[in-house]
DNA sequence: ATGGTTGTTCCACAA
């Protein structure tokens, strides 16, 4: 099974960009972050004329993000648990093909210190918490999407210009590293830990796609029996180099259907 | 230190 994330910056200016990619990398889940589109506004029909299922949540102007699948979408979670005030669409969560996968828009917390990144913060603790009552099924799950965290120095073009950022400050890279710690696998750096300049997401300004000045942010996270499955996983830079081009472009892992038995190894 | 860009919305804010 073959799972992708996505921050398509607006699906309404994105959905020919995405249909494209789609036909062209073939995921059987497809995970998507700021659509900035309604639920009832989300353009399902295109998706499901290519044969996939959606399930959106989302709001007027920001945030918003999806499950796109060719295998039913079932047992939705629309928000992550923790907090019944925060109303900002940034978390879906479903079982897809016996798989748990969840499309994960983690508050991006700029400018810091301040309210935002005390929320970026809490969500990250609200996930930590919420990652450790799915492991506890022993289920296997997919964690993807924008969590807005640069992990290391190899994961930023010049991390100097970043240590007063929100999205490579101490705390967020000590969040995420908890998160991880708890037993999940970041699938990009587990089989690719050597890699350099791999990023994810290159500013609109000041010409950092043209010189590759990018940062490593949008994160697929497995469960251990998750793991055990994964056969394959990288970034796909090309629809970054588009014209009409998300500032994020798409991150993919293949897991196995079955759990691989010795011939494997 | 500033400017550089894109998207949505309402004349700014978020990224």
């Amino acid at each position: 099974m073959k799972i992708a994330t996505w921050n398509v910056n607006s699906i309404k200016v994105r959905l020919s960009a995405v249909l494209d990619w789609i036909r062209e990398a073939q995921p059987d889940v497809l995970l998507l972050q700021e659509t900035k589109i309604t639920a009832d506004d989300f353009p399902r029909f295109e998706f499901e004329a290519l044969g996939y299922r959606c399930h959106a949540v989302g709001q007027r102007a920001y945030n918003g993000v999806a499950i796109v699948s060719r295998c039913p979408i079932e047992d939705v979670v629309e928000a992550l648990p923790g907090d019944v005030e925060d109303s900002q669409a940034r978390y879906v969560e479903a079982t897809v093909g016996g798989l748990r996968v969840a499309s994960i828009y983690l508050p991006n917390g700029n400018p810091a210190p301040g309210d935002k990144y005390d929320y970026k913060l809490a969500w990250m603790d609200r996930l930590l918490r919420h990652a450790e009552t799915l492991l506890e099924s022993e289920h296997p799950f997919v964690l993807a999407g924008d969590y807005n965290v640069i992990p290391t120095e190899a994961d930023v073009y010049h991390p100097a210009g970043w240590v007063d950022d929100a999205l490579f400050m101490l705390d967020s890279r000590r969040a995420f590293r908890s998160i991880v710690n708890l037993g999940l696998t970041d699938a990009f750096r587990a089989l690719h830990p050597d890699r350099t300049r791999a990023y994810t997401f290159w500013d609109y300004q000041a010409g950092r796609w043209q010189n590759d000045e990018g940062i490593r942010i949008d994160h697929i996270l497995l469960s251990p029996a998750a793991t055990d499955r994964l056969i394959a996983c990288d970034i796909d830079a090309g629809p970054r180099g588009r014209p009409k081009a998300s500032d994020h472009t798409p991150v993919w892992c293949e897991v196995a259907d079955e759990r691989p038995g010795p011939t494997f190894l």
